[in-house]
Formats: C-alpha cells, structure tokens, sequence
DNA sequence: TTCCGACAGTGGGGTCGCAAT
DNA sequence: ATTGCGACCCCACTATCGGAA
C-alpha cells in the first residue's frame, strides 16, 4: 500500500465529524491492506508510528525539503526508514537521522507530508485516534466491537487484534481468534482509569448509598506487576517495562506467597518515618537509571487490586473478591482502605489520609470488575483542591481549534514589593464562550506582541484551581502551580486585590520544601 | 426527545538521558 | 560544562457525537 493511500485517508477523517462517518473510512482502509502491512497501516491510522522512539521530534522537522509531486512510498518502506533511524545512536547520530528523515520527506508529496508530522509529534489531528479505530477493526472484520475493544485491552496493544480480526476471514473465526487475546502473566494490560469528582460526598452520590471501597490515592507512579515463579516485570501505566530500574518493588514482589500473579498499584518515595515524599523525588527516582541514586532513595509499591494469582483469572471477579485475594497474598504492600456506606466516614479518612500527605481517594464499586483501559463510573478519584485570585501577565495564541483566538494564558502572584511573579500558565477549564470573551478582552490590554506570545497590562483577574505547589527552576519564585486551570475570570476585583507571592509561600511551606 | 458515556483535542510542569555546542 | 531536544511521568477540562433512556 502506498503511504499516499494513508495520507488520504487520514485528510478525508480531518474533513468529517461524523464519527460513523470516520469509522466507514478506517474500515475501507483496513480492508485495502495486505497482510503483511496491517500492523503498520493499523498504528498510523492511529496516529502513531510503530517505533516507540525515533529521535526524531517537532523541533527536527524545521527545514525538511518541499514535498514531491507524485507519490510513490510504500508503507513498509516508510516504517523501515523510522526503524533506522531508531536504531541510530552515539556521535553523529542526530545528523544521521535528520538525513534518512530529509529523504523521506523529499520523497513524500504535501499530504503525506502532512502525515508524517502528524506522525513524528504525535498530533495527527484528524479527529480518530486508537478508539475509533478499534471499532472500525470490528466493522471491517464484522463482529461486535466489544470483542475487539476487550481483545486490545487484555493484550496491551492494537495491532496484534487487529491482524487476528482482519486475517481470519470470517466473523466466526475473528471472534475465535480474538477468544485467544486472554489475560496472559508477562504481557501487560491497559490498566483500569478512574473518573473524577469535585468532593467525596459527590463521588458516593454515584453508587445510591451502596457499600464503596474507598482507597487512599497515592502521589507516585502506577505500576502493573507480572510475577511467574521469579520472575518479576514492572510495567507503568503506558505499558513500559521498567523493571531494570526498579529492583527494590521487584524484591518486594519475589517476597510475596505466590508462583503468578499480576498486580496493580502506585510506588512512591518515602521519607525515613513513613510519609509520601513529594512527586518530584518520585518521578525523578523511577525515571533514573543510575544505580547510585536508586539506592539512595527506596521506591515502595502499594498495591490496591490483582488481576491474577495463580492459574486464576479475577478480572472479572468484583472487586470484594479481588481485594480479599490482595489482602492475603500482599500483607504490607496494600493501600490503606475503608469499605463504607456512609459519606462521613470517607470524608473523615479522606481528610486523614490528605493530611498524613496523600494525593486524596479513589472511590470504588465494590461490585465492579476490572474494566481494563477503560475510565468507567466504577472508580471515582478525589483530590483536595486549592485556588487563587491571580493576574493574566501573558496570552498565547491558540493551535488546532483554537487557532485565531488568544488560549495559554501565564499566571502571577501580586509582589507586594511591587510587580508580579509569574507561577505558570493554563489552558484549562476555558469554554468557547469565555475563550471568545478573552480574545477580545486581552486584545485591548495588549502592550507587546512578537506573533506567538502577546504581553499583557497587568489588569485581568482570574480564579485559579490546581492541586498543589511545586518547586520550580524555570519560574522566578522558585515555585509553580500544579494542574492549574481557570474557574473564572473576576470582574469585581482589581490586580491590586489579587493574592500575593507571600500568601503562596504559606500554602507551599507545610509541603515541606 | 433528552440525557449522558466515551473520545479527541488542547495543552500544563518536571524529570531524565543523550547529542550537539 | 552547558544547552536543547525527545520521551515520558504526573494530568484537567470542554465540545461533540451518537447510543441509551
């Protein structure tokens, strides 16, 4: 197949809306493709490429020649390209890789160019992403889209799925061939998301008064964890195994009662009496692999449900059996839970669990399996939430469908010494009508504009939510907003109302830096 | 007919490792 | 030695479509 035929496809997706209308055109597509190609045309359809990591980025596509008139790559070949120039490292590699990917442009008309952006940045932008094309695995295979959709969860990944669909030739056989995508020790999962909700007694208005399992939610990062005999895998949550540059979770889990098991919870850092370090000495610790600084700062996994324990399937075992197994099998290792009814007593053990330094509660049906991928109502997360009255500094142009209006606006604190103090910018929360109210409004206090960023009179307040406070070296007070986003913009207050840097500090101090 | 679940889009800060400067 | 880029941790929120109610 040519990439020609993929370019266009994806360029009549941008143009529709309509969702079966997208499903139709990926279907058509899918049943074009050879064999062999599938799992190429399959990722790029998409929106991503095959190769986990290429080198290549936005930044390296400036000043990639014009495109050809006529087309002529094939898919294989194009993925083939990618491969080298993933394969690529040491000194001179960067310009190896821009030469292979200047070549492929050079060969690549305007659309397909179009493509390969869209493909290298991850922004393809045509309105269906690995969603869509899952149900149009099914269309074009013509069996329900459930079965596919259970099929890509349970194997982690959508093109295996949809060659077995694609390629067993009847519907009859695509259903038995999909039967074979179980839960598997040592191939992860997509593991289970959870919805949110402003407050607790929201989260257990969901569930009609029925018992919830509420768990304390950890700031860390998710883990998935697959043991056969000694063998340990850790997996986060997109998949990637980074078990090399956990040993201490991997000793944890030998340590368990079990020959096979899979396992799903948090690691965390903690501080020498038992308190969550700050997600920053988290972060930075799972993404090292310097074996020095992973002694020096212990990772610990806490785990709140299991999949599999030897030989048994839980995945569809509601969750009151899944957390008894849990109970027995990882003494020591769970997340600390409440099993309640009552809206009192999960407000009362969100409160604790928030002032002893956790991220909040996942409330959880305690009837519900384990949806793999998906962010049903079965698991509902609440998080404390903090705000501020702050002072647009800055706007950015918007991108996408939001190009011609003024979206990314940059925050500041009132410095009572005078000016203010940038804290981060947002995007967030802004409907339509407030975007368009922002355009105008940041038009008439424009002092500056180099084409991208417009430098503002220091004039507009907005209320702010975000979760926390974070330390900074690209801000100047040395502190920036975690998640900020817009609650609304204040009329009724002048920026010399707005909070101060001090009143900042204060809510940064008791997180302990 | 209305409601609501699921998706895609629009980007945020911080961290590491690596190659280029 | 420093800087820039790519990749990947954490993520909130709105608009929209189309099936469910």
């Amino acid at each position: 197949m040519k990439l020609a035929d993929v370019a266009a496809t994806s360029t009549s997706l941008a143009a529709t809306s309509s969702r079966i209308a997208k499903r139709r055109l990926l279907a058509a597509l899918l049943l074009r493709t050879a064999p062999e190609e599938v799992p190429v045309v399959a990722r790029y359809l998409a929106g991503e490429l095959r190769q986990r990591r290429t080198g290549l980025g936005w930044r390296s596509l400036s000043g990639m020649p014009s495109p050809a008139a006529e087309a002529s790559l094939e898919v294989l070949a194009v993925d083939a390209a990618f491969e080298r120039m993933a394969g690529l490292a040491g000194p001179g590699s960067a310009g190896a890789r821009t030469a292979i990917a200047a070549e492929l442009f050079a060969a690549a008309t305007a659309e397909e160019q179009n493509l390969l952006r869209g493909l290298v940045a991850g922004e393809l932008r045509q309105g269906a992403l690995d969603s869509l094309l899952l149900d149009a695995v099914a269309e074009a295979a013509g069996i329900p889209a459930a079965a596919v959709r259970r099929a890509a969860m349970l194997a982690g990944a959508t093109e295996p799925v949809a060659e077995a669909a694609l390629l067993a030739g009847s519907p009859e056989a695509a259903l038995a061939a999909l039967e074979g995508f179980g839960l598997a020790v040592g191939r992860p999962v997509r593991p289970m998301l959870a919805a949110s909700a402003p407050d607790v007694a929201a989260a257990l208005a969901g569930f009609e008064g029925r018992e919830v399992a509420v768990d304390a939610k950890l700031d860390g990062i998710r883990i998935q964890v697959h043991r056969s005999g000694d063998d340990v895998r850790v997996y986060t949550r997109s998949l990637d195994d980074i078990t090399d540059r956990v040993p201490d979770l991997v000793e944890v889990v030998r340590r368990m009662p079990v020959q096979a098991a899979v396992l799903d919870g948090e690691a965390i850092a903690l501080d020498a009496s038992g308190r969550p370090r700050p997600f920053q000495e988290t972060a930075a610790r799972s993404a090292t692999s310097d074996a020095e600084v992973a002694a020096a700062v212990g990772l610990t996994p806490f785990f709140f449900d299991v999949l599999h324990v030897d030989g048994t399937d839980l995945l569809d075992a509601p969750l009151t059996e899944r957390l008894a197994v849990l109970d027995r099998i990882a003494p020591g290792s769970v997340v600390e839970r409440v099993v309640t009814a009552d809206v009192a007593v999960a407000e009362a053990a969100f409160a604790g669990w928030v002032a002893a330094g956790q991220e909040g509660v996942v409330v959880k049906d305690t009837a519900a399996g384990y949806e793999a991928g998906r962010r049903g109502s079965a698991w509902v997360k609440v998080k404390p939430r903090h705000t501020l009255d702050l002072v647009v500094l800055a706007v950015e142009r918007g991108s996408g469908r939001r190009r011609g209006l003024l979206s990314n606006i940059h925050l500041g604190a009132r410095d009572p010494d005078g000016g203010f103090v940038m804290l981060g910018k947002t995007f967030k929360g802004m409907t339509d009508e407030m975007l368009a109210w922002q355009t105008a409004r940041f038009g008439e206090l424009a002092v500056e504009d180099d084409g991208w960023t417009v430098r503002l009179r220091p004039e507009q307040v907005v209320e702010i939510a975000f979760d926390g406070l974070q330390r900074s070296s690209r801000y100047p007070g040395g502190l920036a907003l975690r998640f900020a986003r817009v609650l609304r913009y204040r009329e009724d207050k002048t920026a010399a109302e707005a909070d101060t840097i001090d009143t900042v500090r204060a809510l940064a101090a008791p997180a302990g830096d």
